[in-house]
RNA sequence: GCGAAAAUAGCUCAGUUGGUAGAGCAUAACCUUGCCAAGGUUAGGGUCGCGGGUUCGAGUCCCGUUUUUCGCUCCA
């Protein structure tokens, strides 16, 4: 039996190799943990936005929708606490493979100095007694100023590193101070990295005028900061939602996995504004509402898990993790967190506008608590690849590849082939399609055999092949071969168009999770 | 980031002690067959990931580098 492991390389082979997912730039030996979509992959992922997007505007009407911009002002990842939390050099030990900051490893070093000195002075006050002038004995006494003197010329290094933000001196330091892993006791060092996880540019084209912006890691705040817009102009009133998909960039210092770990990546959020004290109520609601719209896509109800976390963010008071079994274990593919108030709060403080909500139901004025519900759109593609990827033995040993997607999803719904390319077949095949095109994602091929023909599709995944014969010519019926099942019927040309149509709605998916 | 492995055509791979880059599949054209892939003829496609070095000569040996996969580490 295949391991596991076999799968994901085979998995991300198709990938390529079907026009699902390249690697960005590949051409110039692509670009670490960055990817591109291609024909097909894009089709599937613009599905499975939809299938998010009508989820939460449409079942929920108190759910709208926005497009905040990737840029942000500055200040806003300074109330995120995204500016403070993550902005760190780190050096790391090779031996021990721990990881620390440089700069507390120096300040740590500047302390052992100020330690000695102190020792000096104790013994020396108690061999003086009362008669002993701390601060006279600091300035002559010769021990007392050659460490004194260590302890200034690396503090002036440092502060200079600092300032210059130079971490290559930060390093020289750790090594000519002879600074050890308390670990290890090693001083086998890499080089000190500044770990900051956001990307930064620079906004405005002359060199003093310019501010540096980063790109959004995460697209929530683009919600909160127009929260009070939308409520105001959509007169909404809480409990209501805002949805947005967009791009998010986070500078991982290891990004893995294919497309399970990028540095560029899009999110599908929402965030859901409730009254203060009503929080756990809704996120109970969500954590359900969103578990059925995953397992309304047929892969499988063991495949997914809530995992509660034990170690809440500096924002959260609750919080959980949908996750999905993929070639290599159960992964996170959605976090469903209550937020508290942290955030408006953290924006309210910085901006000094005041953004509290009027309840006139309870005649309150007050800063609504958070709800947010954050799915990965690539961790959500590749968890749906994975599991529609199929390997299957037919009669006579026969083998064949079929993705097996969620048909709503699928990138081509239909194609379209004359049984041989002569005696007419084609011009009605093509009939037939540009009836259909207007409809749906249809594909049309007329080359190699019929067989191969179904091969090459189930390969990509379209459920449905309509096969036009001699037979089609007189009584206007087509073959309909199903992609599963392998399984074929005769349908009226008439009937094509609202069969398919039925077959391939999300309404059905949509249904299923509406009704509890 | 540390450690290990790998990189030759779109894909899967072969390439001997260092001696003129190959196969199958795929792609395109034409012919043939016609309901579950791999019939015939022809064509296109590779400075062997990239850069150095050793050598008369490097896909092959050495060094560096990039990318990928795995383990550890990290993941607001």
């Amino acid at each position: 039996m295949a391991s596991q492991e076999d799968v994901f390389k085979k998995l991300i082979a198709h990938c390529k190799e079907y026009g699902f997912v390249f690697p960005s730039s590949e051409i110039y030996d692509g670009l670490s943990a960055v990817y591109d979509y291609g024909q097909n992959g894009v089709e599937l992922k613009n599905n499975i936005k939809k299938y998010w997007w009508d989820s939460m505007v449409l079942l929920n009407e108190n759910v709208v929708g926005i497009d905040a911009a990737i840029f942000m002002h500055p200040t806003t990842w300074k109330a995120s606490g995204h500016v403070d939390a993550f902005n760190d050099p780190l050096i790391d030990n090779k031996d021990s493979k721990k990881r620390y900051r440089a700069d507390v490893l120096i300040e740590e070093l500047l302390a052992k100095y100020d330690e000695k000195i102190e020792k000096e002075v104790e013994k020396a006050a108690k061999r003086f007694g009362e008669t002993f002038n701390a601060d006279l004995f600091k300035e002559t006494n010769p021990r007392v100023l050659e460490h004194q003197a260590k302890r200034d010329e690396i503090h002036t290094r440092f502060a200079k590193a600092l300032n210059d933000n130079n971490l290559d001196d930060l390093k020289q330091i750790i090594i000519d101070y002879e600074i050890v892993c308390p670990i290890s006791g090693t001083k086998n060092w890499t080089d000190v990295r500044q770990f900051n996880l956001m990307f930064s540019t620079e906004m405005g084209s002359t060199a003093d005028g310019s501010m540096k912006i980063y790109l959004r890691p995460e697209t929530a705040q683009g919600i909160f900061v127009n929260y009070l817009n939308v409520q105001k102009t959509g007169r909404m009133k809480i409990p209501f939602g805002i949805a947005q998909i967009g791009k998010a960039f986070r500078n991982e210092i290891v990004a893995r996995q294919f497309i399970f770990r990028m540095r560029e990546f899009e999110q599908m959020e929402m965030q859901f504004f409730v009254r203060p004290g009503e929080e756990m109520k809704w996120f109970e609601y969500w954590k359900q509402f969103r578990l059925r719209w995953h397992k309304a896509l047929g892969l499988g109800d063991q495949k997914y898990r809530f995992h509660d976390h034990d170690k809440l963010a500096h924002y959260a008071n609750a919080a959980t993790d949908i996750e999905f079994e993929l070639p290599f274990g159960f992964k996170e593919i959605e976090g469903i967190h209550s937020r508290t108030n942290f955030d408006l709060s953290s924006h309210e403080k910085y901006s000094g506008k005041n953004i509290k909500y009027f309840d006139p139901e309870i005649n309150e004025s007050y800063t609504p608590f958070v709800i947010e519900t954050s799915i990965g759109l690539d961790r959500t593609f590749l968890s749906i690849m994975a599991s529609s990827y199929c390997e299957e033995t037919l009669e006579g040993n026969d083998t064949r590849v079929v993705l097996k997607l969620p048909i709503a999803l699928a990138p081509v719904k239909a194609c379209i082939m004359p049984l041989v390319k002569k005696d007419g077949l084609p011009e009605k095949a093509r009939e037939i399609m540009d009836e259909l095109k207007f409809e749906f994602k249809c594909a049309y091929d007329e080359k190699d055999s019929i067989g191969k023909r179904y091969r090459r599709q189930d390969a990509i995944g379209t459920p449905f092949c309509i096969t036009i014969d001699h037979q089609t010519l007189e009584d206007n019926c087509v073959t309909i071969r199903h992609r599963d099942s392998m399984q074929q019927e005769r349908i009226g040309i008439d009937k094509l168009k609202s069969f398919i149509c039925d077959a391939v709605s999300m309404k059905k998916l949509l249904r299923s999770i509406a009704k509890q």
